[in-house]
RNA sequence: UCCUUGGUAGCUCAAUGGUAGAGCAAUCGGCUGUUAACCGAUCGGUUGUAAGUUCGAGUCUUACCCAAGGAGCCA
């Protein structure tokens, strides 16, 4: 038995014989000499069948192959420009072929397919290359995301995912029956992270959250995976710090370690290369007056209408979009109405109709990766803000208890791991980003 | 929820109201460097569902079903 190793370290096995298992991804032949492109999960390489360096069977069993039969093969590494492959420029000199199963008939085959028919086959389809590349990245994305706040003192916290009452507006919420009584699939962990702080000072709680909104468009899924950290004794300028610092690392970090799949996804990676913090920062009122400066320059009445926007909306993805575009780096957007936030962010010094809210937005038109708030610490303050939205206070008393204990000023914010994943692979749309996405009028598979 | 577009072979798509077709896939054969190979052959259909108009409907009408794209809202 030789080494069983993994493509994406092939490099290292040059002039080795060598074990892969995997499965057929595309096969070529040309009468004597075949061309398998064989997937072992960490990469894609091509295997070469020589029929007058096999024995016949080998050879045989090779032509016999469909597309994405599991084998193993054994065989030389060797260095060749010419073979295509992630990473491209080596290959096995097969010298015995093992068939686990012939696959049958494989419905997604190397040509193209509309998008209804490969979300049927989503549990086919992240086979496919790019797919695989996505994934891969999003794996590195979210691992990065951590290992940057563990390297903080921050502690991972498990957030509850059935609760009992909304944690913004109670129009997107999933109903669950519970025992008898209605709950609802968490919106976000926040409120908990609050509580979370007084106990372990920064916090951070990564998981599935849930809204039932009835959006189709590319940045949707009804459920999406959110990274929310919480901080004490942090404000509103400490909390844009961390992010820039944590939305950067973690770049860097997709850009060294997943080359090949930037590569296989076409990313143009010099964009991603200039973010590096500091990220610039703009209040609503700047970024206001940049849209309506825009807007004036368009020419096309259908674009221009779409930039209608009054002081107090929250900005939507034409505003965003036509944003992102003046800069090449994520931007802050600060100082948001508080007309148009929820209940529990603090308000701006001297300025209550405004609040201290920020939104990261991802540049090249992919808009918002983030949202947070320094939140509000006066107990007083809080209630007549529940009064204000009428919430019902019975359901926010844990919530208000947290500011009768030693109430410091916090913040925290909470980063989209669909949208943050589409913007570094440059993808157009969100689902593509979660290995089973749920979106409106689709759950399956 | 609203607006727009679409549904024909396993897939991607053609087809003036007049014989349902091509490419890919699959199967068989050929080829010593293929990159979505190429060449030859074979196989492949309840045209989303139901009703209607017509001598005749994939095509026209009505209803329904399904999907995609976008808007509002949001990460």
């Amino acid at each position: 038995m030789t080494n069983i190793i993994s493509i994406q370290n092939i490099a290292n096995h040059v002039g080795e014989e060598v074990t892969i298992k995997g499965w057929l991804y595309a096969k070529t032949g040309k009468g004597k000499i075949q061309f398998l492109r064989l997937r072992d999960g960490t990469g894609i390489t091509q295997v070469v069948l020589f029929k007058p360096n096999l024995p016949p069977e080998v050879f045989q069993a090779g032509k016999r192959l469909s597309q994405e039969s599991s084998i193993i093969v054994r065989g030389l590494v060797k260095e060749n420009e010419r073979a295509p492959g992630v990473p491209k420029g080596y290959e096995i000199e097969a010298a015995d072929l093992e068939v686990v199963q012939i696959a049958e008939e494989y419905p997604i085959t190397p040509k193209e397919h509309g998008i209804e028919f490969l979300l049927e086959n989503r549990h086919l389809w992240i086979r496919s290359r790019k797919q695989w590349a996505l994934l891969r990245l999003r794996a590195t994305i979210m691992q990065a995301l951590r290992e940057w706040l563990n390297g903080q003192e921050f502690v991972e916290m498990s957030t509850p995912i059935l609760t009992p009452a909304a944690g913004e507006g109670t129009s997107t919420l999933f109903e669950v029956e519970y025992f008898g009584d209605t709950i609802y699939l968490a919106q976000t962990g926040q409120l908990y992270n609050e509580a979370n702080i007084y106990s372990f000072g920064k916090v951070y709680c990564f998981g599935p959250t849930f809204r039932a909104e009835k959006s189709k468009t590319r940045r949707h899924l009804t459920e999406f995976w959110m990274l929310e950290p919480e901080m004490a004794f942090c404000d509103l300028d400490g909390m844009m710090e961390i992010e820039e610092q944590m939305v950067s690392f973690m770049v860097q970090r997709c850009l060294e370690e997943r080359a090949e799949e930037l590569k296989v996804l076409e990313r143009d990676t010099t964009m991603l290369e200039k973010v590096l913090a500091p990220f610039p920062r703009i209040s609503y009122d700047d970024a206001m007056d940049k849209i309506k400066e825009i807007q004036a320059n368009l020419t096309d009445p259908a674009q221009k209408k779409l930039l209608d926007i009054t002081w107090g909306d929250d900005f939507g993805s034409p505003h965003e979009t036509e944003l992102t575009k003046l800069y090449n780096q994520p931007i802050f957007v600060y100082g948001f109405p508080t007309q148009c936030k929820a209940f529990y962010m603090e308000p701006w010094p001297n300025r209550p109709e405004v609040c201290k809210s920020v939104d990261l937005l991802a540049p090249e038109g992919y808009g918002e990766i983030t949202g947070g708030s320094e939140r509000i610490s006066d107990p007083d303050l809080l209630l007549r803000r529940i009064h204000e939205e009428n919430l019902p206070e019975e359901a926010f008393k844990w919530y208000l208890d947290l500011r009768r204990y030693g109430s410091v000023a916090h913040s925290g914010f909470g980063l989209g791991v669909e949208r943050t994943v589409a913007w570094v692979a440059g993808v157009h749309h969100a689902r593509e980003t979660n290995p089973f996405p749920r979106m409106l009028g689709r759950v399956y598979p």
